[in-house]
DNA sequence: ACATTATTTAAGCAAATACTTAAATAATGT
DNA sequence: ACATTATTTAAGTATTTGCTTAAATAATGT
């Protein structure tokens, strides 16, 4: 008596506050395009080995797959590997030298990628 | 000549910078638990579902399973799979309310989640 | 030209993901 | 007691992930 949805819901409640339903699915809709790349970010720093690798480069300023795979402890084809994701998303990007590729935070990007990072402890320590 | 690790690494560079790569890995040693659980809360906004969830809930204090199923159009065990994954995580806990259960962001984490979505602009409208 | 080094690419594979449908729980109303 | 409703759990499955090892590219030095 109270429902008049075309599309069959699940859900059944009388009380289920369908203006609020309504609000939230067009919040949603307006905001789609930066949830879609929200999430791909965060599946990209939801794994160890890559939130890592994305914060030793924004630490360092520049890495090379080499050095990674000495601090990581992992086999360079794995880093290799992780980099290209990283570089396909347009998180990171590459300059050559000699045979040597360094890999650095595009700045566009760099605001997002700090802020992965604000929780972990800034170290001082930096200063050799 | 130059060379005295005992791992066999597998960056030969003449020019690596030795001191770099150790204070890089005692960082991240001494970051350890950080990192962990930095990818784990990453791993889990990494789903566009989950991501979207995570919003939802922050955003209206409470959602039933129910309700997230409406909004986000899929069925009610794939919603209810993803509340497992985030309260597993001890980012969500519940209420129950009747037969519904209630779903409301940790206070605790509610920190680490909002700083999710810094880059979503934020809806003015939703004072109905 | 040839060997060495840094990196990427490719192929293979075990594990994790994210859904599906069906069944099990549990609270509510008749 | 019984049917309904909200939710969870379980089992099955296709896809994705993240490594492995081996091979391919490319730059450097002799």
């Amino acid at each position: 008596m109270e429902k008049e949805l075309d599309q069959v819901s699940s859900c059944i409640r009388l009380f289920a506050d369908q203006v609020q339903i309504q609000v939230c699915k067009e919040i949603l809709d307006e905001n789609d395009d930066a949830f879609t790349r929200l999430s791909q970010v965060y599946a990209l720093a939801g794994n160890d080995a890559r939130l890592k690798i994305l914060y030793l480069i924004q630490q360092q300023n520049e890495l090379c797959p080499c050095d990674l795979s000495d601090i990581l402890q992992m086999t360079v084809p794995a880093v290799s590997q992780h980099l290209r994701k990283l570089k396909d998303a347009s998180l990171v990007r590459t300059r050559k030298s000699g045979q040597t590729i360094f890999y650095s935070i595009i700045p566009d990007q760099a605001d997002v990628i700090n802020q992965l990072f604000i929780h972990i402890p800034n170290p001082e320590s930096i200063a050799v």
